[in-house]
DNA sequence: CGATAAAATTAGGGCAACCTTATTTTTTGA
DNA sequence: TCAAAAAATAAGGTTGCCCTAATTTTATCG
């Protein structure tokens, strides 16, 4: 059978979940590596130890696992091709916003640098992808934004979408309905209480976001 | 882990495999299967029973496999992924045409048919691929020409060629580098005995072909 | 400060695809 | 016609990635 040049799909999937959740702070707690790629906690255990093993991840016990150098350039490979392969889907081919991210997810994988290359400059070498998210360089650097999630804002606060995090399809779709999507301006209009949603007026009109929803949406000024 | 929707990557190259092979005549020897996909005999013989499980081929013993209708229809859904991907590479990527069969044939697995129609549309709905072979249609059926391989030709018949049938990347830029490329006019010049090679003379000039190779030459007229 | 919840780990399997080596069955051609 | 070549099968592995159930370790909070 055709062997990879590269690391597997499973390998590159764990790679960029860890990126994908990783905030810079602290380690990432592996059950929650495990919840998002849809695996048993011991099966993401189980593969944390073979990626230690390949000096990929960093792992300290009972706290979680942190992207070594290495781990960390995989990843950024990995999401690179996505979000090209994301700007493609929408920019050429008309698809939805919502629906792109798992159709890149699954073409990320089959994608050489070089095809990778080729492709950012047939898309006139994009930074962002249709979400808002920074497409990683290919020397494996990312542009950095200051950026905040929606739930670190006050009542009255105004400021303008950034991103929306990568996350399902669901949640783009509906933020996508409501016009939540990146450079809208926006202000806060109101923050219920005992962890209630968050409503936001833009120019479209009002929508109310969970907090867990807010979390994933990140704004600017 | 995301789950298929469709059969896996596996299959999918068993099938296409077992589709390339066919010439409509008998049944495809399961060890020329292995070959081609560079497995042992016996993994392929292991395979073909999952296949002939699944109903997807007919295993006479001892003479080979077919496919039925169902994996049939599958193995043109991967080669019609895989020839529109050949097509955006050259077309629009500006790949080189000897190289885009294996490219293509990494995309081809991770390519929904809803993907499949968008790019279709993208590329204006190719009928051939850059190695002219025909692109099934999204119904399965694929448009039939009458070819012959350069193997059948006599010293001194004319022609135009029309495809190179799927093989290696070194075998491609082979005929590249001498011009044996779809549409080009051509005549036998000579066949030299005992299987000797195939010299065709091309308004860029003469090439002589092995006989394995010239099979692979499908020529028209 | 100790009980409980969360995280991690251990133990014990499963399955798909691959492998090698040895053997049996069929086809074939001298 | 029969021996060699080709095809298929049998037997026994390996690896990667997944699982459940049970247990151990750590963190947290009343």
């Amino acid at each position: 059978m055709r062997t990879q040049t590269t690391s597997n799909e499973a390998v590159e999937m764990y790679l960029k979940t860890i990126a994908e959740l990783d905030d810079g702070r602290s380690p990432i707690v592996i059950a929650r590596v495990a919840e998002r790629l849809g695996v048993s906690p011991v099966s993401a255990n189980e593969m944390m130890k073979r990626l230690v093993e390949q000096k990929l991840v960093a792992h300290e016990r009972y706290k979680g696992v942190t992207l070594t150098r290495k781990g960390q350039a995989i990843a950024n490979g990995v999401i690179r091709r996505q979000r090209l392969w994301e700007c493609f889907l929408v920019d050429h081919l008309k698809f939805e916003w919502a629906g792109v991210y798992e159709m890149a997810c699954r073409l990320e994988h089959a994608t050489s640098n070089v095809l990778a290359e080729s492709l950012s400059a047939y898309l006139g070498h994009p930074t962002v992808c249709p979400h808002g998210s920074p497409i990683p360089r290919s020397d494996g650097s990312i542009p950095s934004v200051v950026t905040r999630p929606l739930t670190a804002l006050r009542v009255g606060e105004a400021g303008r979408i950034h991103s929306i995090q990568p996350t399902s399809t669901d949640i783009f779709a509906y933020l996508n309905r409501h016009q939540v999507l990146p450079d809208r301006e926006f202000a806060v209009a109101e923050i219920a209480p005992m962890e209630g949603p968050i409503t936001l007026s833009l120019d479209s009109g009002r929508v109310a976001l969970g907090r867990l929803m807010a979390e994933l949406v990140l704004v600017v000024a």
